[in-house]
DNA sequence: CTGTTAGCGCATTCAA
DNA sequence: TTGAATGCGCTAACAG
């Protein structure tokens, strides 16, 4: 039977309510009482009852998540999946509040931050463009002892609680092992297609991509990056200069959002067989992978960075800590045989 | 405020006791009675906070989980995150006890199924031969009423209750789009090695393979498989010998266990530029892959899976539903870029 | 068949 | 600075 705050108190021969102020912290408690109660919870190998104490309290955990808004598929998916969790609110003793914000708009984003009220909300989650506004106003939060998390791309510079997504620099690498195998030997460049080199995820693919090939595939130099915004049409439009003009393009890495257009794109030169790598499961690029139009697709769980943020929030809140094997975002590689 | 137990017995004009009575399920209420509660519970749209049963019932849920001992690195792995579930066991009210029993062993694992007692647990969990014993021995089980989970192998012909492990045939036609590629056109043989064709996993991964194989890569043929007992010694003299006698071989799927005698094999021919993909990241498989001895592994998360196993056999025996999403085990694909 | 009552392990008034 | 008493939402004796 395991020990409850019953035995701790008979144990250290004080009441129920001296034991919790000492197990919570709280003032008004003699040295020697304190060290009493903490010498009996080491005696007995006490643990706190999480559930009990979340009934006692009636505690809930108001949680914000901050996404851009806009077109991107991934985005979409992932506020769908901010939603689905806050249907599970009641069960998980969450509330949850989605606040969109235009995507590429680190003022905005810094206003969103800045607009939470510290004591309101127990935790906060957001897609981070890495710029200083930004930074400062999370670093503000976690000044106030609210508890930030990163969600998708992270923010080094800040002081962020935690970062909910996969190593993107390792993706990077792992597109560039891809391409480079697929490409078998054969001489020529490699197109780079990014959103912004403003966002860490992005610009820490590139980075890794560029180390690997430049490493272990001498025979392919890289064109771009190429930056689009994640916007669809100049994607499309990108792509389309590039095979126009430089015919030495034998693979295409597009490390962020806008498949729709680079599938367009390609739809034109079905001939040059290009060894084609992009990123995350949507609807299109599922559909380009069945198809053979893009050879691989790097993938993140979104649903799982959305669970992870919340356990990691929760858990910073009440000063746990957690397992840290199931808050590692995987970083998913999907040919046309593994599709789910 | 979400409505609670009282909340119902006031609106159906009843006593808790009655109310707790129909809210699970029990016998000595009369149908009237009943269908009060019931409209009352749609009325004011109650759902039970678990947490707080759990609480005032007491409830712990005592697993059993049955796994192959051996020197099996991944059966060793796997057993580990079992025990550190066991350790996490006050927090999470369960109780598990690992029930080791020889490998490649089918009437051992009947034995030890039948040896449980269905009133004293709550769940089991094994990894299964898919042998007519075993498959009995789990449907008696369910018959009593015990939720069981299959892990990493599944019993297809069973009635359990659910299967925690990977889509073997997708990891199968993966490794075939890994090496066919990775042979870039290169017409020859792909040796491909098992532990027993009686694990379905094994012989689902090796139709997989065969399958995409055929289909995409007619240039390359299939030698095997041969079957080894998932034993080192055994996987080091056939592929010894295989290599000795065929020089058409130019790739290798392991798609069992015995990385070791693989890798023993492999160091004697590192100039026949093999493409070599195996399965589960091991100490020594990892190595292997970093040193460009294997081109590709494919992994499955033993942790994710023991944890999922828990996850599903708790909401099984209070008949929750669960967050398919979650359980869903992933089919790791790891080139050496993006080893964790 | 139904209701009363006393907990589960913990937190929190309100007095002392 | 400390303690007694009450309640969180639910279950389970024990009566009636």
């Amino acid at each position: 039977m395991r020990p409850t705050v019953h035995d701790i108190a008979a144990e250290a021969g004080v009441s129920l309510a001296t034991v919790d102020r000492v197990l919570n912290g709280r003032p008004g408690v003699r040295r020697q009482t304190v060290s009493k109660v903490e010498s009996a919870v080491l005696r007995l190998g006490y643990v706190r009852d999480v559930t009990a104490a979340n009934l006692a309290r009636r505690r809930v955990y108001p949680l914000v998540f901050i996404v851009p808004g806009g077109p991107n598929s991934f985005m979409q998916n992932l506020t769908a999946e901010i939603a689905a969790a806050a249907q599970r609110s009641t069960a998980e003793r969450t509330s949850i509040r989605i606040e969109t914000v235009p995507p590429f708009d680190p003022a905005a984003i810094a206003k969103a931050l800045d607009a939470i009220d510290p004591k309101a909300v127990s935790g906060v989650a957001l897609v981070a463009t890495d710029t200083a506004d930004v930074t400062e106003a999370v670093d503000r939060l976690i000044d106030h002892g609210v508890p930030v998390a990163t969600l998708v791309s992270d923010l080094p510079g800040s002081r962020r609680t935690h970062f909910c997504g996969i190593d993107n620099i390792a993706a990077g690498r792992t597109a560039a092992g891809l391409i480079g195998r697929f490409c078998s030997g054969r001489p020529g460049t490699v197109l780079v297609v990014a959103g912004s080199m403003k966002l860490t995820d992005h610009a820490e693919r590139a980075s890794g991509f560029a180390a690997v090939l430049e490493a272990e595939f001498p025979e392919l130099a890289i064109a771009g990056p190429v930056e689009t915004n994640d916007d669809a049409d100049k994607v499309r439009q990108s792509v389309e200069k590039a095979l126009a003009t430089n015919p030495e393009i034998v693979g295409i890495y597009n490390l962020g959002a806008g498949n729709r257009g680079l599938i367009e794109a390609l739809s034109k030169h079905r001939d040059r067989k290009l060894i084609v790598v992009a990123h995350e499961v949507t609807q299109h690029s599922r559909q380009a992978l069945a198809d053979g139009v893009f050879d691989a697709l790097i993938n993140q769980d979104c649903g799982h960075e959305v669970r992870s943020a919340i356990r990691v929030l929760k858990a910073r809140a009440d000063g746990l800590d957690l397992l840290n094997a199931q808050e590692r975002i995987r970083i998913d590689v999907f040919l046309k045989d593994n599709l789910p």
